[in-house]
DNA sequence: CTGAAAGCGCTTACAG
DNA sequence: CTGAAAGCGCTTACAG
């Protein structure tokens, strides 16, 4: 009906009007579905409501200048026809989406779920939209989410843990508005959000050496990580400090696969390297070695003292449960965000001044491990 | 720059061609950014291409209709100029912003997880965004993605476990594309993708009682759920197949918490009932089970016989491990979002024609517990 | 095969 | 305080 409308006047007024009859007509006679179809536009409340479409804008978004009385008339019978605006031609108008986009390696990962909650809290808080995706390491996937930022659908992103490398990174940078969340890249001047991975790499490796372990291993993630560096540099600290030699080759890194981390693990034990202690890169592979440990696939004794990051519940529901460095995983998607939101409303402020490392504190919980 | 140009022309063709040549100079002189923001239009490329934007946009489209010729012409310059459309404008003008959303209850479960994965991967696959939001017990989350629906940011909705309620839902089916993943409510027609709940329950209850086991408990969702109604049914008809009598006493409800499930299960036996077997409704569940068995706070044998739904990768780092009823979980978020495509897609057919359950299939695998 | 023009539904500087 | 009008960047029926 409506298109048989459109072909049959050209002209705005005669349109306008044969609209408005359609629309009295439906009141009455057609189902919510049509008739809401037939009315969504701002043009039709200004008619209702005898003003013009600026003013039905102007109170949609609130502007202090409209004769009160003008604007309670617009806004029954904005309620009245149960009218609501159509985003798409607001963005369009202001290009702005009001989107950003957060991407994950993966959701699998309890870690990075909370992580996403907290993304998710602070997009509300600022009434911006969120998209949150995964990668699965698939770069496709991580192109359609660049696209977004391209064609104007998101205006900013934030990359959590090595969801983009490098090259990519820079190339994006002088373009979009980008924050990185625990995982930053040295030489690159961007802002990112994390904790002292140092810091919580010494503090894990001293709990170790004070429970009197002095072969301590190291199952890291990806070993060119910036978090995974970091905590290694702590780990060595915390060592010489003991006095306890360095031994590259009890250090390891696994994905959060069994497979993996059983290998990462059997492969220093193989090289006849004795292992009283253990730091993994995260709750998930504790997990593993606490498996292959019961099913003897991972030559360790039962009770080896062992300290994961992240801090997920999966340290609670093993057996023995797991020594944790909790990680403030929401506060880390939250303040990520927020950061973001900052950068693209702010977008006088000059880019310098506010890049740069974000930390935000983490602590250790003493489980059974 | 843009902002002064605007306000010195009031004539269009005087604009376009202060533009065409701020262009041209900035190709020298400005950096990428600068020079992005000032040639991002499609009318930028029809001037370079000498062309119209009509054919630019039929180049775009892929319309078969333009010369070969004239599209690589067109396409060269679209290269040349890093040109980009503006999916705002597209999607206004289209009325469309093929996207679709999925909510779900949260995504601490891994089990929401995998099928959100399967959702993200069919909205790839049709080309379509898709955004998966989490409600976290908040009406007001569930509302604001309601809300994209109702302001044409969404196309569609798919409604994960029971993330929506009987009445919403509703209210929303004769209004918008709705498709329910894992729940569907008795006497609404719509379209639910879920396992045969009840079959599963049985086999479930089979298997233990196979087992010798007949004080089986069952640790449910929320009653009301048509998933637990389904499975508690085939629990009922396999006791009665196998002679034992039936105890509405033996199941309990409990939220995915530990606290939750350790009352549920203390509660059973606290009013005297033996447990010899239990059936769980998460795998999350189960293994707070194990953990209060462990810890002595639940008052159950180390080696009960358990079952839990889902089939998540929990279920293998417990000690023991969990036996489990696994449910295609990315099927189910793939099958779902492609319902929901279909739906979106194909306007024209009868909406009442596809509606109903699809029932995908689950299997059980046999761990320790 | 291509172009001119209308229009998607909003916002906003400008004029009154 | 309000309205008329231009414009955001596309698509598409229509004419040629």
């Amino acid at each position: 009906m409506w298109y048989l409308l459109y072909i049959a006047s050209f002209c705005n007024r005669l349109h306008s009007e044969l609209l408005a009859a359609a629309s009295s007509f439906t009141a009455i006679t057609l189902s919510a579905k049509e008739d809401r179809s037939a009315m969504s536009s701002i043009k039709e409340v200004a008619k209702q409501a005898n003003v013009s479409v600026a003013t039905v804008s102007r109170v949609l978004n609130n502007d202090p200048v409209v004769k009160p009385a003008t604007k309670n008339k617009v806004l029954r019978v904005i309620k009245e026809m149960n009218y609501k605006p159509n985003m798409l031609a607001k963005n369009l108008r202001k290009q702005a989406s009001r989107t950003i986009v957060m991407v994950l390696p993966s959701m699998s990962n309890p870690y990075f779920s909370e992580i996403a909650r907290g993304a998710q809290a602070a997009a509300y808080d600022n009434a911006y939209n969120i998209i949150i995706g995964t990668i699965e390491s698939k770069r496709w996937i991580l192109d359609t989410y660049i696209n977004m930022l391209k064609t104007n659908l998101a205006e900013g992103i934030v990359f959590v843990s090595s969801s983009v490398n490098k090259e990519l990174l820079e190339e994006l940078m002088d373009e979009y508005k980008i924050v990185l969340c625990t995982e930053y890249y040295p030489g690159i001047n961007a802002t990112c959000v994390a904790i002292d991975n140092k810091r919580a790499g010494y503090e894990a490796t001293k709990e170790l050496i004070r429970r009197g372990c002095s072969h301590i291993a190291y199952i890291t993630g990806n070993r060119e990580s910036s978090s995974v560096t970091a905590r290694i540099e702590g780990y060595k600290e915390a060592l010489k400090e003991a006095g306890i030699p360095y031994r590259p080759d009890r250090i390891a890194g696994a994905k959060n696969r069994f497979d993996h981390v059983k290998e990462a693990v059997n492969g220093i034990i193989g090289q006849g390297l004795p292992i009283d202690g253990i730091i993994t890169h995260s709750d998930l592979q504790a997990s593993y070695i606490l498996k292959g440990i019961k099913e003897k696939s991972i030559a360790l004794p039962e009770r080896v003292g062992m300290i994961s990051f992240d801090g997920t519940f999966l340290a609670e529901i093993t057996n023995p449960t797991i020594t944790t460095i909790v990680q403030p995983l929401y506060d880390l998607g939250y303040t990520s965000v927020h950061k973001l939101i900052l950068k693209l409303v702010n977008e006088s402020a000059e880019a310098g001044e506010e890049e740069g490392l974000v930390l935000l504190p983490h602590h250790m919980v003493i489980r059974e491990t």
